[in-house]
DNA sequence: CATCCTCGGGG
DNA sequence: GTGTACGAGGATG
């Protein structure tokens, strides 16, 4: 029969059949289902002189079992633009496959596609996505569906059951001990159909309390929250920064009372190492994670809290209550636990808004990439990239690079190269900004240029540099950030006619451009399959080539260029229109080829360029714009790193605006008084506290650093000063 | 300069 | 889990 379903979640066993991929998901009807499809691990070997021989009796022993190869296969392949044979080395088992690549490899062999997780090799070998509808052909067996094909149909899995998880804990002195503190509560959000649940489990008493369940211990608590989880059925379990707090700690005070926390789909318990946390079928979102590592640069705030976060995106925050005061509370079982437990459901209700609307934007990266979205979430742009790269490979008949051993990332870590180019400003305050910028000037290099590894220096064409790419062949990489590119624009078009759910197209478009953007770094970066700093340089070097031929006709033109970094360029008009700037630009543009493009990005009344301590030129990347909406844009001040003090933060802000507003002296007035008071000792002391804290006892301090000095005059004074302890 | 260290998020 | 991988920024040597 066939079955139509979404896959979720992606996990494999060894059954008595072989290895099996189990495929956890929902219907379209919204059933949950389970699909088992068998699958055979593999890995290449170069094909030589008696490398058939060699493989038939390559074995690798581990422990009392010993492993050969299970079958092989004589295929051709393309690697890095040039044709190779090489044998598809079967196994039985996915964890023989290093096994046998090392034995493979002690004998001369030279091995590709190793160390390919099997669960991703699957997806990508079968060509299918998880959230997306995959048609299987098979048939039932209990309560799983075991399949002879899947083949990939199309429809986005739309209405996850999302169920979000929030814990307090007993914090003495905000330190956190999860092998010494109880968990004092857990909040449950969830919002499913129109149905809610909304539930504070806590074991201390406490009068008026809606929405609270009161259980008798710790203990308790936690056997509760999994009968709760259970009972629920999510199809996704999130919480915020939950890989580094709540999950952990919820399983150390777990197996303290020995509660099992059995909640996979397969009835497994939950797994934390190295601080990730893994639920078999059902996705566990940290949207913290997906927020810090893939989101953030389109963000205004650059603290990345539950709070801040929160409120700019969804435009509501955290209760405000003083958390110093829980453990106090807790211990004389004051009726203030209700305000806890109200912060508490509040955290969890917040970080299910957030899950909420950031779902649909993870999920398309999830099917651009391939990637089960529990590992999506935790991915950084380098494995986004290499499994987009290895996915696309397998049309185009490719063979994917190794990744690099501990030697090459240390060679690799040693090489440097140009970046950007940047004009130097002349400090001062401009009226009349323009700026313009190279519309993803990476990527249109990569396509334009034909930048490749296959590409590099070939020997049909020659260039007029030390460096050239083929004209004649296009490589892999251009030939797949185009084609992302050209993506991208036509759901710009349909978003632009407002055809179909604009929603999902713009989240679609915003993955598509994070990817495109994401392969100037990748062909840069230390672990790279797909490495090449020659390609990297000549990316930067090329774009150096652009932004200063920008430069100088704009000079050409009349213009005065105030600054220029990488991509962008601030011209002041003085006297000129912004139609005359308009002008220089698609002049500008007429002589660009490919993907090229000049963009107008915006004007700006006024504008704020520093210079450097003890230098009177301008400081790269340091400035603040004054928008016609009065709004002011900072680039590259201090003013929000934890180790500055409150003072020097808030001071450096207002002293920005005013000198915008063109109020120097009120600013120079502002800075006296402040400084006055600080003489006067007229300032609290909390804004001038510098906080740092130790990670280790000070004795494993080689060098000592202000907050080492501080902790050594501390213990000296006989107190008490350990790992953790914030120095002040 | 290179290298070591801290920090993020969470209570 | 067929997996090594953070990266920015400051202080120190």
């Amino acid at each position: 029969m066939e079955l139509l379903f979404y896959p979720i979640d992606v996990d494999y066993e060894i059954t008595s059949e072989g290895p099996a991929i189990y495929l956890y998901g929902k219907t379209k009807d919204g059933k949950q289902v389970c699909v088992v499809d068998y699958f055979q691990p593999y890995f290449y070997v170069e094909n030589d002189k008696d490398v058939r021989y060699l493989l038939e009796n390559l074995t690798a022993v581990q422990g009392d079992k010993t492993f050969t190869i299970a079958g092989l296969e004589l295929v051709e392949k393309v690697f890095l633009g040039k044709t190779k044979e090489l044998y598809k080395v079967f196994t039985g088992v996915p964890k023989a496959v290093p096994l046998l690549k090392e034995a493979a490899e002690k004998l001369g062999l030279q091995c590709y596609e190793y160390d390919i997780l099997f669960t991703y090799r699957y997806l990508i070998d079968k060509q299918i996505k998880p959230m997306t509808l995959v048609k299987v052909e098979g048939s039932f067996s209990g309560d799983t569906f075991i399949a002879e094909s899947v083949e990939q149909a199309s429809g986005t899995f739309d209405d996850a059951k999302i169920l979000a998880i929030d814990i307090e804990t007993y914090a003495k002195e905000k330190v956190i001990n999860p092998s010494k503190n109880p968990i004092l509560m857990v909040a449950l959000y969830g919002n499913y159909k129109g149905k809610e649940l909304k539930k504070v489990i806590t074991w201390k008493r406490f009068p008026d309390s809606q929405d609270v369940e009161f259980v008798g211990s710790e203990k308790e608590l936690l056997q509760r929250l999994v009968g709760v989880i259970k009972n629920y059925e999510p199809d996704i379990i999130t919480g915020y920064y939950s890989d580094g707090f709540d999950m952990p700690y919820i399983e150390t005070r777990a197996k303290k009372h020995r509660v099992s926390l059995d909640i996979g789909r397969d009835r497994s318990v939950m797994k934390v190492r190295n601080k990730e946390a893994k639920i078999v079928g059902i996705p566990h979102v940290d949207v913290y994670k997906f927020v810090r590592y893939i989101i953030w640069r389109g963000l205004k705030t650059d603290v990345y809290g539950l709070d801040p976060v929160a409120q700019e995106l969804l435009g509501i925050g955290k209760h405000d209550v003083n958390l110093d005061d829980l453990a106090d509370a807790w211990d004389s079982g004051s009726d203030s636990l209700r305000e806890f437990a109200e912060y508490n459901l509040q955290d969890s209700l917040v970080t299910f808004k957030l899950c909420e609307k950031l779902l649909p934007d993870m999920i398309e990266f999830v099917k651009l990439v391939g990637l089960p979205l529990h590992d999506f979430n935790r991915s950084r742009f380098s494995k986004l990239v290499e499994l987009y790269l290895l996915r696309r490979g397998v049309e185009f008949n490719i063979l994917a690079p190794n990744k690099p051993g501990y030697q090459q990332i240390s060679g690799r870590k040693n090489q440097h190269y140009e970046g950007g180019f940047v004009y130097q400003p002349e400090p001062g305050v401009y009226s009349d900004l323009v700026v313009f910028d190279f519309r993803s000037l990476y990527p249109s290099i990569i396509t334009s240029h034909n930048v490749d590894i296959s590409t590099l220096n070939c020997s049909c064409c020659s260039g007029d540099g030390e460096k050239w790419f083929c004209q004649k062949v296009k490589g892999f990489l251009p030939t797949v950030v185009e084609d992302l590119i050209i993506r991208r624009s036509r759901i710009k078009e349909l978003i632009k006619k407002s055809e179909g759910d604009v929603q999902l197209l713009q989240a679609r478009s915003e993955a598509l451009k994070i990817m495109t953007n994401s392969f100037y770094g990748y062909l840069g970066f230390f672990g790279a399959r797909w490495y090449s700093i020659d390609c990297a340089s000549s990316v930067t070097g090329l774009a150096r080539r652009y932004i200063t031929s920008v430069i100088s006709k704009a000079k050409k033109a009349g213009f005065s260029v105030i600054y220029g970094d990488t991509d962008s360029i601030f011209l002041s008009l003085e006297g000129k229109s912004k139609e005359e700037a308009l002008e220089f630009v698609t002049s500008y543009n007429d002589t660009l080829t490919g993907q090229m493009e000049l963009e107008f990005e915006g004007y700006y009344p006024k504008g704020i360029f520093v210079s450097l301590k003890g230098n009177d030129i301008g400081a790269k990347k340091k400035y603040a714009l004054l928008n016609e909406d009065g709004a002011i844009m900072v680039k590259g001040f201090e003013s929000v790193r934890r180790n500055w003090s409150e003072i020097s933060k808030e001071v450096q802000k207002k002293v920005l605006k005013l000198v915008l507003d063109g109020l120097e002296n009120v600013a120079v007035e502002y800075i006296k008084s402040v400084i006055d008071d600080l003489r006067a000792q007229n300032v609290s002391v909390e804004k001038l506290i510098l906080k740092t804290q130790l990670t280790k006892p000070v004795e494993q301090y080689d060098s000592i650093g202000p907050h080492v000095a501080v902790a050594l005059q501390m213990i000296e004074k006989g107190q008490s000063v350990g790992p953790g302890s914030l120095i002040m």
